[in-house]
DNA sequence: GGCACCGTGTCTACGGTGTAGACATGGCGC
DNA sequence: GCGCCATGTCTACACCGTAGACACGGTGCC
C-alpha cells in the first residue's frame, strides 16, 4: 500500500472539490484533503506543487460545465449567458468560488471560455487590444460579485449603515432591505448589463470610427 | 508596566498599517504587530474582537485621506475622481489593499465615501435604488481591481496564454505585451469609463421616462 | 535472475497562525 | 482602605503549509 500509484491529480481534485463542496473552502487543506483520500498530507506534493496549484486545479475544475459560447446566438446575449454560465458554475462550488474570484482559474477551461469570450468581443468589430480590456473588465466584475456572493449568508450587515444614511437624504427612503442584498443574481445582472451598455457604447464607437 | 494602558485602537492600528506598508500583508499577524508595540499578542483583543476587525480598521484608515466628492463637479466626474482617489489610497498601502478589496471597509471613512458616492448619484435623477445598485456594481469593480493589482509583479503571467490564443485568430496578432498587465492604471480607468457609460445610460433612461 | 533506478507514498519536524482561558496588577470610585 | 474592573501577560490548543529524509515497489537493463 505504500506506493501503489492509487493517487492521481484527478481524484485528487475531485476529493477537494466535494470536500470544498460540503465542509466550505476552509476545509480544504492540505492535511484534510488528505485525511479524506486517506493518504499522508505530503503525498498531495508528488502530484501538485503547492496547496495554490491544487486548487487552481479544483478552480479549473468547477468551470468544466460552463459551455462554450454559442456562436449562433448574437454577441452581446452569447456574453451576457456566458458570463452568467461562469457565476452560476462557480457557485455551485461554493467552496472554491472565493479562490476562483481571487485567482481566474486559467487552466484548460479557463482558457477555453476566455478564448470563447474575447472572439464574441472581437466579432464584434473592436479592435483586439479593445477587446482584451473589455475581457478583463468582465473577468474583474466577475469575480468581485462572486466574492461577495459567497460571503457569509450573502447579506452583508455592513451595507446598512448606507441604507440609514440614505434615509437622511431628500428623496423618500429607499424601499426595502432586499435591496441591501450584496451578491444578489439581481445585483450580479444589473451591473452585468451596465457593464454590456458600456461596451455597445464602446463598439458602437469603433465602428462609427472605422467603417461608417 | 502590566496595566498602564498604553496601547490603544489608534495606535494598533497605525503601527499594523505601517507594518503593513513595510513588510507586506501577511506581516499583520496578531503576533508581528504585537512584536512590534513590544506587548503580548493577546493584548490586542482587548481592543479588537479579532484580527479581522482589526484589519477592518486599517483598511477604513487608509480611506482616510480620499477626499468628500467635490460638490461642485459635475456627477460623472465626481464619482470618476473619488474612484480614482479610492484606487490610489489604498494602493498607497499595498498591504491592506487586498483586504479593502475583499471587505470593502464599512468604517467611518468609508461610509462618508460611500455616502458621498451615492449621493452624487441621486442628484443626477436615479431612483435611490437604482443609485445603490450602481454603487455596489462600483464597489464590485473598485475590488476586483485592487486586489488584481496587488497581485505578485502586478503582472499575471496566465493572461499570456490568453494572447498566445488571440495569435490564431483573424485579427492581426495583437500589439505588445503591456496590453496584458491586468490592474494597471490604465486598464482600471478604462472599465471603470465603461461602467461610467453604462450608468449615464441608465441615467438618461430614468430620466426619460421620468420628466421628459 | 539480479540489480539499480525512480516514482510514489510516509514520517518527522519546523516555524508559523488565530485565539480561548486563567492569571496578575495597577488605577479609580466608593 | 477596600474592592472592582480594565488591561496586559502567560500558557496552551488546534491548526496550518511544507522541507527533507526515508521506505518501498514496479520497471528496464544486463
Amino acid at each position: 500500500m505504500a506506493t501503489s500509484r492509487f493517487l492521481s491529480p484527478e481524484l485528487i481534485v475531485r476529493t477537494a472539490s466535494d470536500l470544498g463542496d460540503r465542509d466550505g473552502a476552509e476545509a480544504m487543506s492540505m492535511r484534510r484533503i488528505a485525511a479524506e483520500l486517506g493518504c499522508d498530507p505530503m503525498a498531495l506534493y508528488r502530484h501538485f506543487a503547492n496547496r495554490e496549484a491544487l486548487l487552481d486545479a479544483v478552480a479549473d475544475l468547477a468551470l468544466a460545465d460552463v459551455p462554450s459560447p454559442d456562436a449562433e446566438l448574437p454577441w452581446d446575449e452569447r456574453v451576457f449567458a456566458t458570463a452568467d454560465a461562469i457565476r452560476s458554475a462557480a457557485l455551485r462550488h461554493p467552496g472554491i468560488a472565493a479562490h476562483v474570484a481571487a485567482r481566474p482559474p486559467m487552466g484548460a477551461n479557463g482558457r477555453r471560455v476566455a478564448v470563447g469570450l474575447v472572439t464574441a468581443l472581437v466579432t464584434t468589430g473592436l479592435p483586439p487590444a479593445t477587446a482584451v480590456r473589455c475581457l478583463q473588465t468582465l473577468v474583474a466584475y466577475l469575480a468581485s460579485s462572486l466574492a461577495m456572493a459567497v460571503r457569509a449568508g450573502s447579506r452583508d450587515e455592513r451595507w446598512e449603515q448606507v441604507r440609514s444614511m440614505l434615509d437622511g437624504l431628500p428623496g423618500s427612503h429607499v424601499p426595502g432591505e432586499e435591496l441591501f442584498v450584496v451578491g444578489s443574481d439581481e445585483q450580479f445582472r444589473f451591473g452585468l448589463r451596465l457593464l454590456m451598455a458600456g461596451i455597445r457604447a464602446e463598439v458602437a464607437a469603433a465602428n462609427g470610427a472605422d467603417g461608417s
